[in-house]
DNA sequence: TCATATAGGGATAAATTTATCCTCTATTGT
DNA sequence: ACAATAGAGGATAAATTTATCCCTATATGA
């Protein structure tokens, strides 16, 4: 695993919770879990532009974080289901939030963003 | 500039709003700036820990994304005042629910975070 | 016997973001 | 003449995050 060399800021909330949900598909991941898809190769399929090596570690570092949790079944092939910590239930409404401004706004992000970016 | 090689995802709000928000210090310029903080040297000393160069940077793209307009006066030395735009005031309650989701639960959040992080 | 499904992880490369260092402008005050 | 001030930005290094590639294990079904 990498090793920071430049201690994080955690002044304020911003950075704390910046800490936990900074991570490229981490609030996708939160979210496909709320919606009660569970087993890796589900969020997988809802998230096909991740790699699953990437989403592992995200995972892993989700549930280091205790926003979610992680049930390994003894069985073969293996099975492992994911769910929501009520702390990471807790987080759900901003993620609300995020996503409907997202949406509200939709048009004009996108042009903007696009503008940004040449091709 | 830095070119992009990998074209983002934009397909639902979450993708959106991360466009705008993704950058270590985004989100501590909107709120700076909505505190009443203009110029750049304020922000400067509000953010001590960024420097000047990456702060004007991330300024530039919150500006491209049209979330803060800058007003350059032509006076020597030169004088700079950045607002919110109502799109960016329109974030400000987002912004908000971040904030006070990372102040309810400080502690937690520090604990976990300082878990994963040796030293 | 061989492909498939499921989950995991090491090693390394590539992409992206931040940090550092240095220079430039033009006026005011000493 | 020179330092101080306020803002801008090029060049490059370092840090960090993602992506790629490859390999492990085991039961089931063709």
């Amino acid at each position: 695993m990498y090793e920071r060399k430049i201690t994080p800021n955690l002044n304020c909330g911003l950075d704390l919770i910046g800490e936990v949900l900074y991570g490229k598909w981490k609030i996708r991941l939160l979210w496909f879990i709320e919606q009660g898809h569970k087993r890796p190769s589900e969020l997988q399929r809802k998230i096909p532009d991740a790699s699953r090596r990437v989403l592992n570690i995200q995972l892993k570092e989700l549930e280091d974080h205790e926003l979610v949790m992680k049930k390994i079944y003894p069985v073969v092939p293996p099975k492992v289901e994911y769910s929501l910590t009520d702390f990471g239930k807790s987080l759900i409404p901003v993620i609300s939030a995020l996503g409907r401004w997202g949406d509200q706004h939709e048009d004009r992000l996108r042009r903007v963003i696009l503008k940004r970016i040449p091709r």
